[in-house]
DNA sequence: TTGCTCCTCACGTCACGTGAGGTGGC
DNA sequence: TTGCTCCTCACGTCACGTGAGGTGGC
């Protein structure tokens, strides 16, 4: 029979608080051995002590207590090591992501932004390898890293001739967060009709307004407020699609100085 | 006149969503320069773009809205430097935190813990040279720290005699995440009565359950399970207030693994 | 017996997100 | 005129923290 404590107990070895262990036992993440019948006292066993030590760390890692408890409760430990795995990576992620937003922070403060000159250009229609979807916010970035790879991909291996550089188009609503069409396209000359999930397509001809936006992409917002400030002070009527086209990204140059995207919205005739 | 854009427009511009800006505008942290008195409309207008573009990167910095608010309103640049800068500095803090609970983790799952040995000893008595606190657990570690740099100087620079190492008496509740009261301190021969906040004090003679923990503090709530422990299963009836000796720190080696600190509970007389 | 520990609600916090149900603007 | 944009509540989310008011345990 093992031996138990009090919650302050418990909380003082953990180094939980005890509003936190009641927490804990409300969702079923860590409820203690004995609740008495009377009282409502919870006591908890000495052999709960490691539980409550990895929750701990993990719960300062910032995983989810879903998490936790999915974590927690899977049998088998290769299974516990990839969701470990699997967090630790996104922990990396979000730490590369406080690194960029430093960097667009204190490149703003740097001042010198000139707006960006914006200029206008009748784009004729093209041929393309696209691939369709319709992606939440959360989502954008992942769904189109593999998208892009994959149309790079499938244009080399089946030597296809491109005629121009990666383009994409986009629902406006993406860009404020909510969900929206996004088709990451390679225009190339005669496209098959099918290839994976890639489809032919013909991206229409349009008089556009462009700007373009050097260096890393978290900083894009900046050509947005740009552009969006040239159509708004032109009384420009325009489409709720935004189209970029990448002139140089990381496939070119690892120098983010020398990225190079095109913004541009098309006109609405009238 | 300025121009003037919708909100849908503005949330576009800005990568911010429709349902941010009407929380910045709810708590008065942007708001719209015009609202149509019928519909209720909300307009900005393009001088506002660089407000919005710094307020979504110091959000995406985790900087609470009370201090950008107060970024935003500070008229003198050099206080808005100052608070930046104070923001920064938070930020690394939080990010070396995380780093040294990924290798807590890392620890805790390399396994290998056998329980830290806990012996009993009778401490006796002692003159030393304490500051005597009580404070919330978010401040413990800033005060802990000055308190200590403090006390150490004092003995230095007054030519006490130190008759042991630094030394700290912790109410268990600033274990458990609940403000309580904390006394470091030097054991000298003849502390004076008063030299700054530091106060002459007698550390009581005491039987102790003691261990010893190794390494960095982050993991010394191992020590304090163990020792819980082996309380809780002895059925030692023990004070409230925990004891530490930090044998060698941070002061001594800049080698984590080479830090030693005893912690240790009074046994109770009965 | 007396504090002290522990209990259960109920509500607050922080920064938005999620609908429901409805109206204004081009 | 018709969608489409925008509006206002009201409530939800996440992981607890903060009291209020009360009872059990040594």
């Amino acid at each position: 029979m093992s031996t138990t404590v009090t919650i302050g107990r418990f909380a003082t070895m953990t180094h939980l608080s005890v509003k936190t262990l009641h927490h804990y036992h409300q969702v079923g993440l860590l409820e203690p051995v004995r609740v008495d019948a009377d009282s409502g006292y919870r006591y908890y066993a000495l052999d709960q002590l490691p539980t409550a030590q990895l929750i701990r760390r993990l719960r300062e890692l910032r995983m989810p207590i879903p998490d936790v408890k999915a974590l927690l409760g899977a049998g088998d430990p290769d299974r516990r090591d990839a969701l470990l795995a699997a967090h630790l990576y996104r922990l990396e992620k979000e730490l590369a992501r406080t690194h960029s937003a430093v960097a667009a922070l204190r490149s703003l403060l740097g001042g010198g932004h000139d707006p960006a000159p914006v200029t206008r250009r009748v784009e004729p229609a093209c041929t393309a390898l696209g691939i369709a979807g319709t992606i939440a916010p959360d989502e954008i970035l992942t769904w189109w890293n593999a998208a892009r790879g994959e149309l790079r991909l499938l244009v080399r291996e089946n030597g296809l001739r491109r005629t121009g550089p990666l383009g994409g188009l986009f629902d406006e609503s993406l860009y404020r967060r909510e969900p929206g069409a996004a088709v990451p396209f390679v225009p190339v000359e005669r496209p098959p009709a099918s290839l994976g999930r890639a489809r032919a397509l013909l991206v229409p001809a349009a008089e556009l307004v462009v700007t373009t936006h050097y260096g890393v992409p978290e900083a894009i917002d900046l050509a947005h407020a740009d552009l969006g400030s040239f159509i708004a002070r032109n009384e420009i009527a325009v489409d709720t699609q935004i189209r970029e086209y990448y002139l140089h990204d990381e496939s070119d140059t690892p120098v983010p100085e020398h990225w190079q995207t095109e913004i541009a919205w098309s006109i609405l005739a009238n």
